[in-house]
DNA sequence: CATGAATGAGATTTCATTCAT
DNA sequence: AATGAATGAAATCTCATTCAT
């Protein structure tokens, strides 16, 4: 609901009517709405970083390193589409406040993740030195969180074939090759 | 202040008090909270149309024709950054309601614009071929856009800059040919 | 807990916390709160109650039987020090429900017994004549009680000793005799 | 209405009520129940403070001092009785809150006032010297405040009348001298 | 004898909006 | 064009109590 409504506009009364109870008994779960956008965007910032770090940890080559995280991040979309959601919509102004300050936190550790594997690239000549990779890095990470406001699990493409299709984008290029 | 915070989280008393107003005294220039969110849409919207009409009208080929959207589009969040900003946070939703109805209609008009263009470069064969064109007009959309979530006018790289460097990556790709 | 955050601001939770066990839990025990509160207030009157008969029936003078309310009461507050202050802080406020109709009853009896002792007092002209004996009652009940706020059991001065000092205030005065 | 009930037991609905307004229209004057309390506790204490400075500063005799310390207090009392009741009963644990820490700084003020008082009549061998002088100023302060409890003004005493009374009392002392 | 999960009433607070001045 | 004081609806949260297990 949080991911469909934003947080601010779905109420504690909405969420108790769909989780089939009354609105005060929420509060025997969680101590405050504020507890549960917290509960989601925690375990879901835990688990990203799990699948990243063992990522990281497999030695790749950096092409087929961001070949991996693309398509990780993809499938997390997949699991958890919500969260995603919830996180690119409120994450912004979230992190403002101290106690989601570990939102700033992770997104520098994924940060450094992506520049570091995208600089190595371009040592190794595996990708185009003429592109700033702050920007590029920041591109490649928008397109895809964002797919996560348009994707619906089940659909027509699963995750792995979005990836395939945004990383041949990505790494190729739309125009054909003289 | 709604790009920054969210239209809910953003109160009229804040609004009141950063333009150096009571909250009532608002009701003397806007009729309700909604119009000033209405206003700031619908005035970056027809923009945005005329400028896309703009570049439409022009004849130019499927390349230039998606460097000059893409072009227009980054200039878009130059100029206009938060009503971009709130475009892009609030207009899923906002799409619901009947007031907001253009929000609709207009997403169908530039969506026929670059999924047309893209066909058209498909069919030119300036385009791949074997490219999901609805996911590649995604893909494209969503970063050009999310982009006002970090750019900063005034800062190290101009609109035109920015267009330049993310089209040279989703049209040439970011790999190295060999 | 009554006596230091007061009744309304104990909650249920908090005293179950106390005990080591669930707020639901204590209803085994208790069929309300207003049960805990009513068992506390009505065994220390009951206690008092008795004391103050003892006294009374033991047939002395009025210096005396002064003398021996007092030091009963300061007794009360050393046995019982949550219970007195409880009972001075809710007691104006509860008297009002019939429930705790016997507040008002137990008072009375109270009153009647230092009155009574003091009137017979300036009849035996031990007691000065000049006083007006209901405002004296008055101070020499609230300080007693109100001692609830500040005496801590095991301190510095037992409750015979405060009630010495108090008693030698009272019937001598903090002034230099001439 | 928190004299009467006490803080808890008054809802912010009974004191929109007894205003004559909606509940919610006392959040245009105040932010907070939490902050009426204030006012009130803040606004007595300052007068109080400022009443008591006026008498240690007339330079009178000890007796005097204690005399008119204990006149202004029942004045306060025939002034400010809410404030003064609210003050008693609910001081102990708003203590505890920072936003209440002038509570204690304000007691200890008061309490120097008091305690340097009696020790300069007992160097002054106008008070006696076998009394436990700080048990002494718990009785005089007790006596003193309690009496909001059931102080009304416009009653048959005038607030100089009792204290008259009361100085009487616990400085001559109630017993008949031989 | 205690738990865990609820209820339901009501508490405080928020906030867009109104309106006489 | 703005203020000051409200309204009223609804939001979040609290809490005594219930009850099947």
């Amino acid at each position: 609901m949080f991911a469909a409504q934003g947080y601010r506009a779905t109420t504690v009364r909405k969420i108790a009517d769909a989780a089939g109870m009354l609105a005060g008994s929420l509060y025997y779960h969680f101590d405050s709405k504020e507890s549960m956008l917290d509960e989601i965007l925690a375990t879901f910032l835990d688990e990203l970083r799990s699948r990243y770090d063992a990522v990281l940890a497999a030695g790749l080559g950096p092409r087929e390193t961001i070949e991996a995280l693309v398509t990780e991040s993809f499938r997390e979309i997949d699991r958890h589409r919500a969260a995603v959601a919830i996180y690119q919509k409120e994450s912004p102004h979230l992190r403002t406040q101290p106690r989601f300050g570990y939102l700033t936190a992770s997104q520098r550790k994924f940060e450094k993740a992506w520049l570091g594997t995208l600089e190595r690239g371009v040592a190794a000549k595996v990708f185009r030195a003429d592109l700033d990779i702050r920007l590029t890095y920041r591109f490649v990470r928008d397109t895809v969180w964002v797919a996560a406001s348009w994707y619906r699990p089940g659909g027509q493409h699963g995750p792995e074939e979005i990836a395939r299709q945004y990383l041949s984008t990505v790494l190729e290029g739309i125009a054909v090759r003289d």
